[in-house]
DNA sequence: AGCACA
């Protein structure tokens, strides 16, 4: 409507400047700094200008868009690496590279480096990979609450149970077993690997780090089942 | 070393 007048070009700075200071509106807005939400608006407003703004703007749009972008793909292979989309499950060299963890440096933000899922998607299953995690190694007081925190972050964390036995010689003490079950094998082994090794006491260098295994009988619990069937 | 729950 009224915005003929400048789109035309008579608004080209010396000439609006020189000629018509009233016709200014108020409300324009200062191509250099906007405060326009959305730089689309920049586009529709001077197609034709020195394309110069336009085009930076836009740039600017687009690799944030892209970086954006990038940055989401990024979060997604973090968070469900080795998740649902499986890879082939060929069980090839079965090992567990714990050291891998620690080059891939995951997540080594605050000391407690926990590589949530880590790099390790290229890695097959072992073959006896089962959605449960046996662990031990856990001292002898822990709590299910405190066990439960290391393992909760973990993609496909379902659920936790500990369980107390007495050592099978006389004189042994008695240890702490847990079985932490996941929604399927894949995420088991992020977590198995992430977590090998930990650290439970991180003044204790010796005596308290966990050793994870995958469990031998996974049972009905971890049976792989909709979440929702109790 | 050691593997429970249904």
């Amino acid at each position: 409507m009224t915005d003929d007048h400048w789109k035309h070009g008579d608004a080209l700075p010396h000439a609006s400047a020189a000629q018509a200071p009233l016709q200014v509106p108020m409300k324009r807005p200062r191509s250099d700094h906007g405060d326009v939400p959305g730089g689309l608006e920049y586009v529709g407003y001077h197609p034709h200008e020195e394309g110069r703004v336009g085009c930076h703007v836009i740039r600017d749009t687009k690799s944030i868009d892209a970086a954006y972008e990038r940055y989401l793909r990024n979060r997604q292979i973090v968070l469900y690496g080795g998740g649902e989309s499986v890879r082939p499950v060929a069980g090839g060299m079965g090992g567990r590279p714990v050291d891998d963890m620690h080059m891939m440096g995951v997540g080594v933000m605050d000391g407690q480096s926990v590589g949530y899922g880590s790099g390790r998607s290229e890695m097959p299953l072992p073959p006896d990979a089962s959605s449960t995690l046996y662990v031990e190694g856990l001292p002898a007081n822990c709590t299910r609450r405190e066990v439960s925190h290391i393992f909760r972050p973990f993609a496909g964390f379902r659920e936790i149970r500990l369980v107390n036995k007495d050592s099978r010689f006389p004189g042994g003490d008695p240890f702490v077993l847990c079985f932490v079950d996941f929604s399927n094998p894949s995420q088991a082994a992020a977590a198995l690997d992430a977590l090998q090794g930990y650290k439970f006491d991180m003044l204790d260098q010796d005596s308290a780090n966990l050793r994870l295994q995958f469990a031998r009988f996974p049972g009905p619990r971890s049976a792989g089942r909709p979440r929702g069937s109790y």
